[in-house]
DNA sequence: AAAAACCTGAAATAAATTTTCAGAACGAAA
DNA sequence: TTTCGTTCTGAAAATTTATTTCAGGTTTTT
């Protein structure tokens, strides 16, 4: 995996059109050292200096030289190309969707508002319970959250059917929180049991990677991943796992803050569960 | 083993006074990048520009910049295990925990065998039915996994206790496949599972994230994924995306497969799922 | 259709690298 | 110790390379 190549894939589409004839040399050379000089590159890419060091500095570098530096240190790593294809074998495709996988992270880095994430993990720090609500598989992340709130010493249920869904909003007290996972942003039950305990008074957060979707209107905290449309299927995959690297972020935060009250993974609890094997 | 360094060492007897400074300095600073500029590094050498250059030609570059450009290639890519700390933010985490599913899926790359992803996916193509079974955050693994394959159309189904998985076990035939997703590989239930379903001719595979395991030794096929020790905590943030990017490579490869059969996620389904807003 | 925002490359400027060269340091011979 | 020749060195000049500026062009917005 080769981080420039990524990078620049990550940024194409901000790049201009000249830009983007830098952008399209390098990935289509990526195991070669980069030409000695600027101007050399300049002409292979029939672009100007100029362009080729807003192209650096667009990537992260201070200039062409540092970018130049860099790319002979990422030298041997062979680049993967992006699109999956259908004479792909089982390995080459691992090997793509970990690039989609870093792409979709890096994403989501930018989409996602520090803030948001901060007051989230305190909303959760300081309810009387957290419930987890999501459909297909964003159930899978709402389960596997509660799994690791709960792990780390906080009251947190996951509900994957729509009935339980509704029943467990109807139990909750202010006080509790409502998370509510959903892709899309629009899966009809999720936003109205999220606006249900909203008019109840229960705080309300969604995890969803669709901008100005219905489920924001309905959440107190938004937290927005990774945006980007899957272009190959429904299947969405990158973008299911940038919800959960979310979801792990919020509970190493919390895992911290419970250390302090002194409830949290303690060293005795954690070798009881792994003598029990529960480690998992 | 720095050629760079080892090269400098065999000049070394043939060097002038000032010559050797900057070998000496290069040679106590193994991991360093080089200074950006000739200038700088001539003064912290405390010799001369020229000096330098003639420097590097004596190693056989063209000049300085060679030379600059090799080294960073030398590079050992020592990664800097970004340990998260108390005062971190929760954004700060977020980017550590980015940083670690990175080097974890480098890692699982590295362990796991193609040839047995690949047979893996194709006993599953074949495969009368699959069932997936985890406990814990293996569970909600094997539950996405589940829901993927459905997707793409492969008759699949997850238990996440241990009830029902050893029910689900005993109504197998053989041609189906029992997949056993276990972190530790330790499971005492998921080994058994297997076990069971081995001796009655069911075949079987293990995702797992330790070598010599005793669940390797129920499987058919073993998928070994990122092996590393967890330094911070039982939750093992990282490695569970890790195998969840092995079962999405499985998923997409099943997905190319029957699309030429013609029974694979087809426009007109897709659509259906998503006018219903059932894509998550 | 006008205005604003943005992108681009030629040229000017700045910075880095290489070369040149005069003198210092060392060694051998007288 | 002196003298000559060789080698090594660094200051400064010359050259090459990188960066910034700016005016003109393009696209987007209003």
């Amino acid at each position: 995996m080769n981080k420039i190549i990524l990078k620049t894939q990550l940024l194409y589409s901000e790049m201009g059109k000249s830009e983007k004839k830098v952008a399209d040399w390098l990935i289509s050379h990526p195991g070669d050292n980069l030409p000695m000089s600027i101007s050399e590159l300049a002409e292979l890419c029939e672009s100007s200096e100029s362009t080729i060091v807003r192209f650096a500095r667009r990537l992260g570098f201070s200039g062409y030289g540092e970018l130049k530096i860099c790319v002979a240190g990422e030298q041997e790593k062979k680049v993967v190309l992006p699109t999956i294809n259908e004479n792909d074998s089982c390995f080459e495709i691992l090997e793509k969707i970990c690039n989609d996988a870093y792409l979709s992270f890096e994403r989501t880095k930018r989409t996602i508002a520090p803030e948001n994430i901060a007051a989230a993990a305190n909303l959760i720090a300081s309810a009387g319970k957290t419930v987890l609500i999501g459909l297909g598989s964003s159930a899978s992340v709402a389960q596997d959250a509660a799994n690791k709130f709960l792990r780390a010493g906080y009251s947190a249920y996951s509900y994957g059917d729509t009935h339980m869904q509704m029943i467990a909003a109807s139990h909750m007290k202010e006080g509790d929180v409502l998370i509510g996972v959903s892709q899309s942003g629009a899966s009809k039950d999720i936003v109205e049991a999220l606006k249900f305990a909203k008019s109840r008074g229960i705080s309300t957060i969604c995890i969803t990677g669709t901008d100005k979707s219905p489920i924001m209107k309905q959440s107190d905290i938004v937290l927005l991943t990774d945006t980007e449309e899957t272009k190959h299927s429904s299947l969405a995959l990158s973008s299911h796992l940038s919800r959960l690297v979310v979801i792990d972020s919020l509970c190493y935060y919390l895992v911290y803050r419970n250390e302090e009250n002194g409830t949290g993974l303690d060293e005795e609890n954690e070798n009881n569960l792994r003598s029990k094997r529960v480690n998992e």
